[in-house]
DNA sequence: ATGATCTCTGTAACGGGTTACATATTAAGA
DNA sequence: TCTTAATATGTAACCCGTTACAGAGATCAT
């Protein structure tokens, strides 16, 4: 690989004056450039990213984390963050943390080691004093960590209460929720957005919310044994779409029908509901905006230093399929 | 942040004797090492990676191409990718290239600047001619780019004619297939295998073929279109289950009973099609492996200069499910 | 003509590590 | 005791860019 030394000699200038026709700044004779110019071509000289950020302090690069990859919910939001990062000449560095702190902690120091210059972290167990005395700027996706953070959400807990409503308003009497791992923030908001409108309800029984713990096994599992033990049961509200996928297998596998003796709504928007049989009604999250959103907001934080704080969140749209139509 | 500098100061030694504790080679006074480890201790030292990286001309990053990391094919092979790198202290970088020569190469650039160690692509684009003067190692995958790569694939031919042969065996008289978009080699290969079975019969028709084009929503119109005009099919091959769904759906559309008039094989083994009604039979290739093949010979490339290449072949594998079952 | 300003280019320090080489001290072997 | 080898540490060059600073020639206004 030709060195910036090697311009040099050969257009029979110093290093800085390539330097400076490199970065297009400083004074350089029109002739001058044109030779450098040559030369530059003619090695097919490339400048060295590492010796420049290594002078900058900044790497031009920004990394995700996420608890898994391959939950359906993250690949549309990496696309986004690298979409975005991607346009504006960044590297896109992707960490699957399996919600373990240990993890995300030495993905943390293994990448600041490495000067990158911003996270975007969906994370429940980072808290701010792992984040406060970091030098690169962090935005915070999906659950909120610190109100100190930039951060991109949707209101969860008035979703599920949409959502809940929405199974009432087509008639529903009897209404569960299955409820994701306590130890994430969304799940509790969803749950809490579910409780707010049927804990008056005469009909609701603490039973009536039960864990899939985001898992589509474990989902089937409860379901059939709630609506075996519950079968005035008609409605259930899945904290997401895996789950909702699962209450729909779990009914075809008990003859419960979908959406005549049961309505099903889900949460996430992932293409996996459109494609079950019913497909699945759910209130969609706008996936790729909150991704794209984080991303440019992330950008700004880089740029200056004193970018406020900014709590951005996005609404969700109730999509309606299968699961729940031809109800009135 | 500090520096080796002032550990050096501190401790009451040479940056060079830091150095040497830091990365444990050369004599070092045990009192020595004491004195300066606590001092890394004290400063709660890290070293810079950049600057590790100018010297190394290596920067402990490895990348991933993919066309789409929405397609649900690759966020397990993403996955199994970055397990195995940050097992070795690599960080991962995810480019998405739409099957974009023109992003390809720009990636490419972008990333040799930053000395990137290593590329594992997924490409139908990058020909030898692209790849032959790079410094960095390169795997391909999915689709083998040159001989003169290491690669890691599934055999799609051999497992294609096995696709189509167990269509024949469970009874089917009349096997259409639906293919991938013409310029990704798998897909040929996928279409060459079924036809390796069916052009010698005398039923087979050349309109039995249709394109999909890997999308679902042209995959319902193409079968739905494909069964109107055949309605005498009754087995379809999809070179993919995203297309094996799209055909389950049009089916149903139809009133097209699977597997009792139909049956359907996909390829691939997703998670969306053991969610359908009925769940989609497919040649299931092993994806995790896959990536985490691709991810240990890429790592042994890096590492040694003079390893030979290797073409890893895997084997894939049928799992049966309702769209085929209940047959004989 | 003279000083001020602009244009052009080079020298050298700097960013933060690593390591070849030199030097000094100590230990071991003959 | 003398040689040789092992241990211990520092100096300085190097990796490859960027930029502050200095010096020189050209241009301009007075």
């Amino acid at each position: 690989m030709a060195t910036i030394k090697d311009v040099a000699k050969l257009a029979n200038v110093s290093t800085a004056t390539v330097s400076r026709v490199l970065n297009n700044n400083g004074y350089v004779n029109k002739d001058t450039k044109e030779r450098v110019t040559r030369a530059i071509r003619q090695l097919d000289y490339r400048p060295n990213d590492i010796a420049r950020s290594l002078f900058k302090g900044k790497s031009k690069m920004i990394a995700l984390f996420v608890p898994d990859i391959m939950n359906p919910f993250f690949p549309e939001l990496a696309r986004a963050v690298e979409d975005i990062t991607n346009k504006h000449n960044y590297t896109f560095v992707l960490c699957n943390t399996d919600d373990d702190l240990e993890k995300e902690i030495t993905y943390l120091n293994a990448l600041q080691q490495k000067s990158v210059d911003g996270f975007i972290i969906v994370s429940s167990n980072l808290k701010e004093d792992y984040l406060h005395n970091m030098n690169a700027p962090v935005v915070a996706l999906d659950r909120i960590v610190s109100k100190q953070l930039s951060s991109v959400t949707v209101n969860n807990r008035e979703s599920a209460r949409e959502a809940t409503n929405y199974l009432k308003a087509i008639g529903c009497k009897r209404i569960a929720h299955i409820c994701g791992p306590d130890y994430a923030m969304n799940t509790l908001e969803r749950l809490g957005g579910y409780l707010d409108i049927v804990k008056k309800e005469k009909w609701f029984l603490s039973s009536y919310v039960v864990s899939g713990e985001y898992n589509y096994e474990k989902t089937i599992a409860v379901t059939k044994e709630l609506l075996t033990n519950h079968p005035e049961i008609d409605g259930i509200f899945a904290a997401n779409d895996k789950m909702g996928v699962g209450v729909i297998k779990a009914a075809e596998a008990l003859g419960v029908k979908i959406p005549e003796e049961l309505a099903v709504v889900g949460f996430d928007g992932i293409a996996m509901g459109e494609t079950t049989t019913p497909s699945l009604t759910t209130m969609e999250q706008p996936i790729y905006d909150i991704g794209a959103q984080a991303a440019k907001l992330l950008l700004e934080h880089i740029h200056d230093s004193n970018r406020s704080i900014e709590q951005v969140n996005l609404k969700t749209k109730l999509i309606e399929r299968d699961s729940t139509r031809k109800r009135r």
